[in-house]
DNA sequence: CCAGTTCGTCAACATCGTTGACAAACAGCG
DNA sequence: CGCTGTTTGTCAACGATGTTGACGAACTGG
């Protein structure tokens, strides 16, 4: 009954990464994966309700590639930090994306699966329901969190990167000596490095924090 | 020289912080800045390169309300605890506003300050400087992220934000018991509380290890 | 073969940030 | 006083965005 459907949310979603894949997410509009699919952009529309619900399809699709299958003999640490350095990684790649869709969990599948991975590390490592629960979101709020920070900083050209952190470093380097007397002396070793590292820094932080409080 | 001027950066930021509070940031926009100001939309480019200037103007001003100032008797982990937890406050309290600013270190006065003030504490908890920094890095991760990631939240009214973590709690406890045993089992608890709660958990916990890598 | 439904097309709308040409309003100088 | 140069706001326009409503093509069930 009706017209035959040319398109469909699995197709769109298809187009959609591969235009994400080669042009960045930021030329990821309505019109574009109009062309894209030779249809009309308008056509979009009628499998989906805006373009949010759209980025969360796609946003969802690119956390296909996280590693959650159980590594054999690996600790509930080691597995818990695997995951979330894994999800990091998939924000990331698509840096642009991720912004866009980390205000609240899109709840479909390849969210699912890693949800439950990381739940099941945590109940495996000795922490029942509630303490668990408590640690999934603290270690979600840092991971997720961070990712959304950094994903402005990792949508740049390594090169540009590191001459904006340069930049950053300066400016703290030239701070008034008797008003911003710390941040001065430290200012050489702020942003040094890269975003990643920052990132397991603090993942590892908290995982120290995850077994004492055990 | 010149014909004189009408607006300032400092008048803009004041109108920009009066429409944001009245209307919400998803207002701000360079023509309602340009009606509020009884001016052309296009003289703001006078004072600001481009919207992205402005934001980070006006977000930095949000900040001027953190408490920064030492409060005597307080450990150095109580403090950072403090700064931390009203570095947050400050950056939600115009929830759509600091969607916009969180991708880089506005590197402005009350943020200068904010740092300065971190960056003291952890200095007085007898961290050196690398290792300060390193701190603050970690620290910043988790507090700006997650309000990033709470944002889009946190501008919801209370009964809606409420029925919104319900339902994401109902979709976890209607999930398939086979695919997703974990999930399930846990569903009650998830995303119960505020995110205010969840967040100094994750800082508590952060907090932890970093006692325990002093 | 007609009626109903689905789905892509088309044209349009409102809104956004941004730019370049122009004119008003001043200061300095001869 | 008048000219020059500079600053600064105005105006009109451009291109891009998401979104909607009317239309017609293409199918299915009766």
């Amino acid at each position: 009954m009706g017209r035959p459907a040319t398109l469909s949310r699995e197709r769109i979603v298809e187009a959609a990464v591969a235009l994400v894949t080669r042009d960045g997410a930021e030329h990821l509009t309505v019109r574009s994966l109009g062309d894209a699919l030779g249809c009309d952009p308008s056509a979009l529309y009628r499998h989906f309700r805006n373009v949010e619900d759209l980025h969360r399809a796609v946003g969802d699709h690119f956390l296909s590639d996280v590693d959650i299958v159980p590594h054999p003999r690996e600790g509930w640490r080691a597995a818990v930090r695997r995951l979330c350095v894994g999800l990091r990684a998939a924000q990331l790649r698509q840096p642009r994306l991720a912004a866009l869709v980390h205000a609240a969990p899109t709840r479909l599948g390849n969210e699912l699966a890693f949800t439950e991975a990381l739940l099941r590390e945590l109940r495996r490592g000795g922490f029942r329901a509630p303490a668990a629960v408590k640690a999934y979101h603290s270690l979600i709020e840092l991971t997720v969190g961070s990712a959304a920070i950094d994903a402005a900083m990792a949508a740049l050209a390594p090169d540009d990167r590191s001459a904006e952190y340069r930049r950053w470093r300066e400016d703290y380097a030239a701070l008034d000596a008797q008003q911003f007397p710390t941040v001065r002396g430290v200012a050489t070793h702020l942003y040094r490095g890269t975003a990643d590292e920052r990132f397991e820094d603090a993942l590892d932080l908290m995982l120290t924090g995850l077994v004492a409080r055990r």
